[in-house]
RNA sequence: GCCCCCGUCGUCUAGCGGCCUAGGACGUCGCCCUCUCACGGCGGUAACGCCGGUUCAAAUCCGGUCGGGGGUACCA
C-alpha cells in the first residue's frame, strides 16, 4: 500500500501570472488526479516588496477560469493551513528555532561585499558564500553585534554528495563543496523561500515535487534541509522531485513577463477558450499520443505519467496555440460557444446586460451561423453587431465604389419584390439577378450586397444574414448604400 | 570561472536497438472546395549537431566534442 499522492501549487503573488506557471500547474495537476491524489493550493507570498492583492486575486481568477480545481488550501481551508506563507511566521520561526538548536544552522554577520573581497583576495574561482561565520568564537560574534550587525540564518551543509532521481531526468548528483551555505531567513528575522518551501511541503505532507527547471539548482539545498527536518521529526519524508522543462520566448531566451504572450490571462480576455490554452499548454514537454494533438483535461488526466514527460525546452508556438484553441472551439455545442461569448458580446454591447428576450431570441437563431466559423470567443460580437444594432448606429466600416453601388441597386430591385422571405428565396432572386442577370462572378456579385448589409467584407453567410435581418432592414440598408455615396459628391452627379 | 540541465523537420513532438528510405501536428508553399470569413480535402517542403566506440544492427546505449540554457542572492 502506497501513500496517496500530495502535490502543490505554490505560485508568489508577484505581478501577473505566466502561462508556465499555468504548465507547471498543469502537469501537477494531471499527475495528481491521475494517481486519486491530492492537490494543496498555498501562497508563497514571503517577498513582502513584490506581492500584491492584486497579483493573488489574477491567481485565482485564472486559476477557477481554467477549471484547475484543488482539495485543500486558499479558499477552501484543510488541516495544515494558513495556506498563505505571509501567515505562518510563527510556524517558520519554531523551525528555524529547533535547527538552531541541532546546530544545523549558524549565524552569519557577513554582508555580500565582504564575502566578494574574500574571494578575490584568495584567488577563489569559487562563487557564493565561503563558510567564514560557519564557526565563530564567542569574541568574533560579540564584536560583530557590538558593531550593531543582525546575522542572517545560514544551512551548514553537509559534507559528501547529494543524489536524487529526478521524475523528468534520472539520476542527478551534486557535490557538496559546489553548494554553498545558504540563507534561511533575513537579517531583519524575515524567512526566505529557501526555508519556507521545504518547510510547508514536510507540514503538509507533500509526496510529490513537479515545478520547473529553473529551481533544479535549489534542489540538492532542499534536500540537505529536508534530510534536517527528517531528523528533527518535522518531515515524515522527502518528497520525490521532477523538474519540468522551460516554456521558452522568441530567441533562446525564457519566456519572459515582457513578453506579450507570457500572461496568461490575457488569453482569456483575448477570447480563448480555457480548454485550447490547456491543451496547447499540455503539449509543451508532453504527448497523449504519436498521432493526436487534440484531447481534453480528462484525457490527459487518464493517460499523464511524469516519466513520458520531456527534459527538453519548449517554445511557446502563438500560432500553433491558437490552432489548438480553434480545433477545441469546434468540439463544443453551439449552446456552450453562446453560452462563453456571452460576456463578450455584453461588453461590446452588441447586446445589453441582462439581455433582452428579443436579443436572446435572435442569438439563437443568429450564433449557429457564426459558432463554426469564429477562432476567438472576441470574434463573435465583430460578426453579430449588425444584426442587432440600431438602423441609426449602423455604419458601414468597408467602401462601396460606383459598380459596388450598381450591384447593390439590382439586388435591391430583386429583393424588392419577394414575396417570401427566406433565406433559399433571397439567394434564388440574386443569383438569378446578378450571377444570370449581370453575368459576375458569385464574389463581384455578393461582396457589395454584404457590405451594404452588414456593413464589412467578412460577414456571416449572406443569404441566412439577410434572412435574419428582416426585409425591412435588409431593404433599408440597400437603399441607404446604393444612393450614398459616403464621399461629398453625389452618385448622380456625374450623369450631369 | 565553477556546477547542473538539454540537443529529432522553422516550431511542438513520436521514437525507449531491427517495424525509420524517421511518423503526427503547427507553420509554410501549391491545388481543390467556396457568397466573404472560418472550416474542410489533397499534395509538397523540411530534422536525428559532430566525432569516436559497443553491436550482426544505433535517432535509440556509452564516451568525447561542439552548441544552447540555467544556477552561482539577505528573489522565488
Amino acid at each position: 500500500m502506497s501513500t496517496p499522492v500530495r502535490v502543490r501549487f505554490c505560485p508568489s503573488p508577484t505581478g501577473s501570472p505566466h502561462v508556465g506557471l499555468i504548465r507547471t500547474a498543469l502537469f501537477n495537476y494531471a499527475f495528481a488526479r491521475h494517481h486519486g491524489g491530492q492537490i494543496v493550493f498555498r501562497m508563497e507570498d514571503t517577498d513582502r516588496e513584490r506581492s500584491t492583492q492584486e497579483s493573488y486575486d489574477a491567481i485565482l481568477d485564472l486559476w477557477r477560469w481554467l477549471g484547475l480545481d484543488w482539495d485543500e488550501g486558499i479558499e477552501v481551508g484543510g488541516p495544515h493551513g494558513p495556506y498563505r506563507q505571509s501567515e505562518r511566521g510563527e510556524i517558520y520561526r519554531d523551525v528555524l528555532a529547533r535547527l538552531h538548536e541541532s546546530s544545523y544552522t549558524y549565524d552569519c554577520f557577513c554582508t555580500n561585499d565582504e564575502v566578494v573581497a574574500r574571494r578575490q583576495a584568495s584567488g577563489s574561482k569559487m562563487q557564493g558564500y565561503d563558510g567564514f561565520c560557519r564557526d565563530l568564537t564567542d569574541d568574533q560574534r560579540a564584536a560583530f553585534e557590538a558593531e550593531g550587525r543582525n546575522p542572517v540564518v545560514r544551512f551548514r551543509m553537509p559534507d559528501g554528495s547529494i543524489t536524487w532521481n529526478d521524475l523528468v531526468r534520472g539520476d542527478i548528483t551534486f557535490e557538496s563543496e559546489n553548494v554553498p551555505d545558504f540563507a534561511l531567513s533575513r537579517a531583519n528575522g524575515d524567512p526566505l523561500y529557501t526555508l519556507v518551501n521545504p518547510v510547508d511541503d514536510a507540514l503538509m505532507e507533500i509526496t510529490h515535487v513537479l515545478r520547473g527547471e529553473d529551481l533544479l539548482s535549489s534542489t540538492p539545498r532542499q534536500l540537505a534541509l529536508f534530510a534536517a527536518l527528517v531528523e528533527l521529526g518535522v518531515a515524515r519524508e522527502v518528497p520525490a522531485y521532477g523538474h519540468l522543462p522551460y516554456v521558452m520566448g522568441q530567441g533562446n531566451k525564457k519566456l519572459s513577463k515582457r513578453d506579450p504572450e507570457a500572461h496568461a490571462l490575457a488569453y482569456r480576455d483575448q477570447g480563448f477558450v480555457p480548454e485550447g490554452l490547456l491543451n496547447y499548454l499540455a503539449l509543451l514537454g508532453w504527448a497523449i499520443a504519436a498521432d493526436r494533438d487534440i484531447f481534453s483535461l480528462e484525457e490527459m488526466v487518464e493517460k499523464f505519467d511524469i516519466g513520458d514527460v520531456n527534459a527538453n525546452p519548449a517554445r511557446f508556438d502563438l500560432k500553433k496555440a491558437e490552432a489548438i484553441n480553434v480545433s477545441q472551439m469546434r468540439l463544443l455545442s453551439v449552446e456552450e460557444i453562446t453560452h462563453r461569448a456571452l460576456p463578450f458580446l455584453k461588453a461590446a454591447g452588441v447586446v445589453g446586460d441582462p439581455v433582452s428576450s428579443a436579443d436572446a431570441q435572435l442569438l439563437e437563431l443568429a450564433m449557429p451561423l457564426v459558432a463554426e466559423r469564429i477562432n476567438k470567443l472576441t470574434e463573435a460580437p465583430t460578426m453579430l453587431g449588425f444584426l442587432f444594432v440600431d438602423e441609426a448606429d449602423f455604419e458601414r466600416h468597408d467602401d462601396l465604389d460606383d459598380t459596388a453601388r450598381s450591384v447593390v441597386k439590382t439586388a435591391y430591385d430583386a429583393l424588392a419584390g419577394l414575396h417570401e422571405w427566406s433565406t433559399a428565396a433571397i439567394e434564388e432572386a440574386l443569383r438569378v439577378a446578378l450571377i444570370e442577370g449581370l453575368e459576375l462572378k458569385p464574389r463581384v456579385a455578393f461582396g457589395p450586397v454584404r457590405i451594404a448589409a452588414t456593413g464589412r467584407k467578412v460577414s456571416p453567410p449572406l443569404f441566412e444574414s439577410l434572412e435574419l435581418l428582416g426585409r425591412d432592414r435588409s431593404l433599408a440598408r440597400l437603399h441607404d448604400a446604393m444612393s450614398d455615396p459616403r464621399s461629398d459628391s453625389q452618385p448622380d452627379s456625374q450623369s450631369d
